[in-house]
RNA sequence: GGGCCUAUAGCUCAAUUGGUCAGAGCCCCCGGCUCAUAACCGGGUUGUUCCUGGUUCGAGUCCAGGUGGGCCUACCA
C-alpha cells in the first residue's frame, strides 16, 4: 500500500512581501515533502497566495490598476521566492484562479444545501485591514481606530449570510477529545480546546461591502468572507485541474497566529460539508531576528533570499534552510541571528560536514579492494545502521531539527574513527588494501548523510553524491535507505572530488554579512520630531507598548466626521468634574471604579477603562471632564456607570482632558 | 480576571511512561594527531535543574502555591 502524504502552508496575503516567517514556514513544509518523497510516499506539497478582499480592491484603485493585475504581480513575487529558497511545491494556488472559485463554491453550496448557512445581518465597525470587525468595546482605549493598525474603522451594516459553527461546538469537542494528535504542539492544542469551551458564536461567511471575491453561489450580491475563501484552497487544489483528491486529509503548518481558523473554523466548515477532517495541524512558533520580534520593518529588510545568496552563491541557500530547521525547535518559538548562522556555516557544515569529505577525498581516489572490516568499521557501519532508523523516525515525528542533530552525530564519529584508525600511516607504508578497507565505511557514512540530509540541503547533497562520484538522489523514490542495505562501491570507481563545500570564509567577509543583515537601528522618529529638545530634558517616561514601538510610527490619516449643528452639540451635558474617590474594579484590569463631584447633589459613580492609564491615586483629585447625560452603562454585579470622562489618546497613551484654573465641580462646558 | 506554555552550565538547547554520578554543542584551558577547511580527536572546568512546600523507596520530570518571561481570551461609557 502506498503511503501518502499532503502537507501544506497557509496561502500568503500578497499585501505582504515574502519575509523570513513565511519563508520557515514553506522550508519547513518542503523539507518534509522531500523527505516523505524519499521514503516513496506519494508525495503532495501546496502553498499558494490569497488574494481577495476589501483591501487589495482599494490599494489596485488607489494605483489605477484592476484588482487582478494588482495581484497577478504580488503573487508573482512569491511564486518566484519559493525556487530561490529550494523549496519545490507540487501545485501553486491562487484563490482569483477560475479552479478555486469553483471548488469554494462548491463547499459553500454543499454546506448551505446541509443547512448550515443562514441569512442575516452583520452591523458593526469594520477594519478594512484585518478584514474584521470590531466591537465598539474593543476600541474604547482608541476610539474609531482599529486597535491593530491603528487606522479608522469604518461602520457597517451589511447583510450577511452566516455559518452556524455555534451548532459545532460539541462536535468539535467530541472530535478533540479522540484525536489527541489533531492539533500540535500540545500546548497549542489546549488552547483551541478551550477557545471552544468558552463558547462558539455563529460566523459572518459573506460580505455585501465589496465584490473582490468569489460570488456566493445564489447571490452575486455577496462574496464569501476571506477565510471562508482561504481555507478552502487545501481543497479545491485537489479537485483542479486533475483529480488529487486521494491525497486528503491534509497536514497543515500554520503559524500559531492563524492556529484558531485552522483548528476550529476549518474543521467545523468540514464537519458541515460532510468531509473528512485534516489529518493533523502543526503549529509552529514565532521567530525572532537577532533577538527582534519581527516588525514591517524588520520584515522589509531581512530577505532570506538575499541573505542566501550573500553567505553563498552555491550553498548559502541550505545553509539558511539548515539553520532554520536546526537552530529552533520545530513547534516553539526561536531567534534566528545571523551570528547563529555564520557560526554554525563555519562550525557544522564547514568543520564538520565539508572536512570529513574534504579528509575523505585523499584516500579515495579510486576505489581499490579493501580487506575484511574490522571492530572499529563494524562500530562505525553499525552507528550508520541506528542513524538511518533515529533520522527517519525525527522525520516521522515532523521533528527535522532532531534528525539533523541525529546525523551530525554519525558525522562526529566518522571523524574519531578517521583520527582512531590513522589511514595516513597505512598509506604512507604503501597498504593500500588498509587503506581501502579503512575508507569504505567512511564513504558510506558520506552516502548515507547525503540523502539524509538532502530533504533539508538538497544543493549540499547533490554536490557531495557528484564529488563521490553517485548518482543523483532518486527523488521519486530513494530505495537504498529504506530498508536500509549497505551500499557497495564498484572497485575502480573514479572518485572525482572538487572544491571545498563549505569554504572558511574571510574575516572581512563575516563582518561584511554581520552589517549587512543586522536589524536597523530602531526608529527614532518619535524624538527626531523634536529637534529643539536636548538629550538631557527628554523625558525619560517609560512607553507602554514596547512592542509597537519597533514599528514605524505611521498617522492614520484623519476621517471627517458628518458635520452636526449646534443644535446636536448643546444636547451634550459637558461638565468639570473632580474625582474624589477612586479604586479598581476588582477583576477587571482596565476599569477604574470613579466618584465624580459633579456638582450635583451626591458625587456621581463613573466606570471609566483608565487603569491601564493612571492608578487610582494618580487620577485622585484631578480636574477632569464629564459628559453626564450619557445612557447609563451597566458593567454587572451593581457596576453601573453614570456618565464618561472625556480622554484623548493616540497609540502610545491615554490622558484625561483638564480643566486650566480652579473651575468648580459642576461647571460648564461649552 | 480566566486559561495555556516556558524557566536546566557563561550562551543555545537535550533528557523515552518519575529510576544509575542531569547531558550535548559553542566558548575557555590542557593534551594528542597531521589526512583535512589553523580543520579533527581526547580530556578538563562550570549547575541550589527559578523559589517554597507536598506525594514517593526515589522528582528536572507528578501535585499545590509563588516569581520571571511568552502567548491565547475577556472586561474597556
Amino acid at each position: 500500500m502506498t503511503n501518502r502524504f499532503y502537507v501544506t502552508t497557509p496561502i500568503y496575503y500578497i499585501n505582504d512581501v515574502p519575509h523570513l516567517g513565511t519563508a520557515y514556514t514553506t522550508i519547513a513544509a518542503d523539507v518534509l515533502a522531500r523527505y516523505h518523497r524519499l521514503r516513496g510516499d506519494e508525495t503532495r506539497f501546496l502553498t499558494g497566495t490569497d488574494e481577495h478582499g476589501l483591501k487589495i480592491q482599494r490599494v489596485a484603485a488607489e494605483q489605477g490598476l484592476d484588482p487582478q493585475v494588482y495581484a497577478d504581480g504580488l503573487s508573482a513575487k512569491f511564486r518566484a521566492a519559493w525556487p530561490r529558497l529550494g523549496c519545490a511545491p507540487d501545485d501553486f494556488i491562487r484563490t482569483t484562479e477560475e479552479r478555486h472559485m469553483r471548488g469554494a463554491q462548491k463547499l459553500w453550496s454543499t454546506i448551505k444545501d446541509a443547512g448550515h448557512i443562514y441569512l442575516g445581518h452583520y452591523e458593526g465597525l469594520y477594519c478594512v485591514a484585518c478584514e474584521a470587525y470590531y466591537t465598539e468595546k474593543e476600541l474604547a482605549l482608541t476610539p474609531g481606530l482599529c486597535p491593530v493598525h491603528k487606522t479608522p474603522v469604518e461602520t457597517v451594516k451589511e447583510e450577511s449570510y452566516f455559518f452556524k459553527l455555534s451548532a459545532f461546538q460539541d462536535k468539535l469537542l467530541a472530535y478533540y477529545e479522540a484525536h489527541p494528535d489533531f492539533v500540535r504542539p500540545a500546548g497549542r492544542f489546549n488552547e483551541v480546546k478551550s477557545f471552544v469551551k468558552e463558547g462558539l458564536q455563529d460566523l459572518s461567511v459573506s460580505r455585501t461591502t465589496f465584490n473582490w471575491g468569489v460570488p456566493v453561489p445564489g447571490d452575486d450580491r455577496h462574496v464569501m468572507y476571506v477565510w471562508f475563501d482561504a481555507l478552502s484552497n487545501y481543497m479545491t487544489s485537489l479537485s483542479a485541474p486533475e483529480d488529487n483528491t486521494r491525497f486528503w486529509p491534509a497536514i497543515h503548518f500554520v503559524g500559531k497566529d492563524i492556529l484558531r481558523f485552522h483548528a476550529i473554523f476549518w474543521p467545523a466548515f468540514l464537519m458541515a460539508a460532510g468531509i473528512e477532517l485534516p489529518k493533523q495541524i502543526f503549529a509552529h512558533g514565532f521567530l525572532t531576528y537577532c533577538g527582534e520580534k519581527m516588525s514591517k520593518t524588520l520584515r522589509n529588510t531581512i530577505s532570506p533570499v538575499e541573505l542566501a545568496e550573500a553567505i553563498s552563491p552555491t550553498v548559502g541557500v541550505d545553509t539558511v534552510r539548515y539553520c532554520l530547521m536546526r537552530a529552533i525547535a520545530f513547534g516553539q518559538d526561536g531567534d534566528f541571528a545571523i551570528k547563529d548562522v555564520l557560526q554554525r556555516y563555519e562550525s557544522e557544515l564547514g568543520n564538520n560536514l565539508g572536512n570529513l569529505l574534504n579528509r575523505v577525498k585523499p584516500f579515495t581516489k579510486e576505489v581499490l579492494p579493501a580487506g575484511e572490516p574490522g571492530q572499529p568499521e563494524a562500530d562505525l557501519l553499525q552507528a550508520v545502521t541506528r542513524t538511518v532508523d533515529a533520522a527517519a523516525k525525527a522525520f516521522d515525528d515532523l521533528n527535522p531539527t532532531g534528525a539533523i542533530t541525529i546525523i551530525f552525530e554519525v558525522l562526529t564519529l566518522a571523524n574519531t574513527y578517521i583520527n582512531d584508525t590513522a589511514p595516513w600511516i597505512a598509506h604512507k607504508k604503501g597498504d593500500l588494501k588498509r587503506v581501502a578497507t579503512i575508507m569504505s565505511p567512511l564513504l558510506v557514512v558520506l552516502e548515507v548523510a547525503s540523502v539524509l540530509l538532502a530533504p533539508v540541503m538538497p544543493q549540499v547533497a547533490a554536490r557531495v553524491r557528484e564529488q563521490l562520484a553517485l548518482a543523483p538522489i532518486d527523488w521519486s523514490k530513494h530505495e537504498a535507505l529504506w530498508p536500509f542495505t549497505l551500499p557497495v562501491r564498484p572497485e575502480g570507481l573514479v572518485v572525482k572530488g572538487g572544491d571545498q563545500l563549505f569554504p572558511r570564509m574571510e574575516p572581512e567577509k563575516i563582518e561584511a554579512l554581520i552589517k549587512a543583515f543586522s536589524p536597523p537601528p530602531k526608529s527614532t522618529d518619535v524624538t527626531e520630531a523634536a529637534p529643539a529638545t536636548t538629550p538631557s530634558t527628554t523625558e525619560t517616561t517609560v512607553t507602554a507598548a514596547p512592542a509597537e514601538a519597533t514599528e514605524p510610527r505611521v498617522r492614520a490619516p484623519i476621517e471627517a466626521m458628518p458635520t452636526i449643528s449646534y443644535e446636536d452639540f448643546a444636547r451634550l451635558d459637558l461638565r468639570v468634574g473632580i474625582v474624589v474617590a477612586a479604586e479598581k474594579v476588582k477583576k477587571k484590569d482596565k476599569l477604574l471604579d470613579l466618584r465624580v463631584d459633579t456638582g450635583d447633589a451626591a458625587p456621581r459613580r463613573i466606570v471609566a477603562g483608565l487603569a491601564a492609564a493612571y492608578t487610582p491615586e494618580q487620577i485622585l483629585g484631578k480636574r477632569v471632564v464629564v459628559l453626564c447625560n450619557l445612557a447609563p452603562r451597566d458593567f454587572g454585579k451593581g457596576l453601573v456607570s453614570e456618565g464618561m470622562i472625556l480622554a484623548a489618546s493616540d497609540e502610545a497613551s491615554l490622558k484625561v482632558l483638564g480643566v486650566d484654573g480652579e473651575k468648580i465641580a459642576g461647571a460648564k462646558v461649552s
